[in-house]
DNA sequence: CGGGCCGTTGACACAAATCAATGTCCGTGG
DNA sequence: CCACGGACATTGATTTGTGTCAACGGCCCG
């Protein structure tokens, strides 16, 4: 098994650290994780719905999904991850997944035993707290997209998803206009607000007469505020913006 | 602060004891956690936006909504939960809600302090790891809600919630006809849906149909198989068939 | 050169929202 | 005891947002 520390488990570290507060050692005990890495194909499944897994992925670089369908075979993807993530995370606790996970864009993950990340939860309660916490973030997102499907017309929804995407790849948003990379295609947007491809396009057209577009897998944003207000947008579901002073440790 | 052990908080060691394996001595642990009573009204708020908290909540008898809502005010229940639910244990580990809770019905909470939540977290890795799993669990039921108002029409997404409720409420659906009570409105309903009330009847009179009926906030569900068909509902995100063998334990 | 994937556009169909009115039940106060 | 108001449920007429179907264009890559 590979180990690729510092250079590969780093950001990661910087997220439950943006957070959570971690020790010298603790923080160690991270970077020292074992991992094994794994490069993915676009829509390439590296986790399928009802497999039992004995390792969570961490995703180095790319775009992933999760992948849940209706009967009928209809797609809608449930969360997406983005590097620094880790998508399924939650395994550790519940290795029998329930929805399957798929790279949007050639995708270079870090596979991270469970064992080893139970061992360290084990002896640490609060990286236990961290990962534990971190989970919760992600169950925050999940819900504030199920108000974003359940009450927002397909103009907010896209809006919305572009805002929160652009915070979570870190764009400055000050200096405008900005524009950063969103590897899917208008079809996988679709699946993840729950559109037809069809009208994502039409929906796509109407955002750019308000200043934003989404060509060649770039979004360019000349207006945020009206982008934020079109999309309905509030920031702080994503926990991102947590100063130092506010980061928390349950245990001492 | 009132100490109502056994009679109060076993429901919820019942649950947690259900997915993982905890030892007697830790079981123990759960049952002495201190509590205290709280009555809540309906459509009373105990935990408001924005608001940071210093217990979770556990509901003997009632019904609670996670409200959240769009800038228009139109209300999103993104969870409900049922007697031996804790909707906000996430509160532990991200105390500040970006969530409100509110009562359906008339409602009995007990009130654990975070502080005795995460002592004994700390103490014991399994209970740490059995409540994370707890909010894991959560989660993937905010996932299927997700597909759920996504890719159903208004008959599948009513259906799907039914057979749900059923399935939490453990009633027993093999001898047909069964009725459980299900203390919300149609309103209430149409906010966890994201369907107008108006719709909502509607589609409850094409539920009747197929002789799945809701009056007088008590479900009757005459065909299981059927309504399950019409809901496209499969019951393993709910991770309630969960075998003793089956049951996880990654400490030792 | 040809085939696929992706994006684009138009005509039309349909599910759900909206608007508005009415009905029923129930608790409260005159 | 009845009148009243309010919450909840029901129904019809109409509008509208989104889905569906179908065709076409650009582009990359084999």
């Amino acid at each position: 098994m590979l180990k690729e520390r510092q250079a590969n488990l780093q950001p990661f570290l910087d997220r439950l650290g943006s957070r959570s507060l971690l020790s010298e050692r603790e923080q160690q005990r991270i970077l020292d994780l074992p991992v094994r890495v794994r490069q993915v194909r676009p829509n390439e499944d590296f986790v399928s719905l009802g497999q039992t897994v004995d390792h969570s992925c961490y995703v180095v670089e790319g775009l992933v999904g999760r992948f849940d369908q209706n009967s009928r075979g209809e797609r809608q993807i449930t969360a997406l991850h983005i590097p620094g993530d880790m998508p399924d995370l939650h395994s550790v606790v519940q290795p029998t997944a329930t929805s399957a996970l798929q790279a949007l864009s050639t995708s270079t993950l870090l596979q991270v035993p469970h064992a080893a990340l139970r061992g360290v939860a084990g002896a640490h309660p609060a990286i236990a707290e961290a990962l534990w916490r971190d989970c919760m973030v992600d169950s925050m997102v999940l819900a504030q997209w199920i108000v974003n499907i359940g009450r927002r017309d397909a103009l907010s929804r896209v809006a919305h998803l572009l805002c929160e995407m652009a915070c979570r790849y870190k764009v400055s948003v000050e200096d405008a206009p900005v524009q950063f990379q969103l590897a899917m295609t208008q079809n996988q947007l679709a699946d993840v607000t729950g559109l037809t491809p069809v009208h994502v396009n039409r929906t796509l057209k109407k955002l750019a007469a308000i200043g934003t577009t989404f060509r060649n897998r770039v979004v360019r944003i000349e207006d945020w505020e009206e982008l934020v207000r079109v999309g309905d947008f509030d920031r702080s579901y994503l926990q991102d913006t947590v100063r130092p002073e506010q980061r928390i440790r349950i245990v001492q």
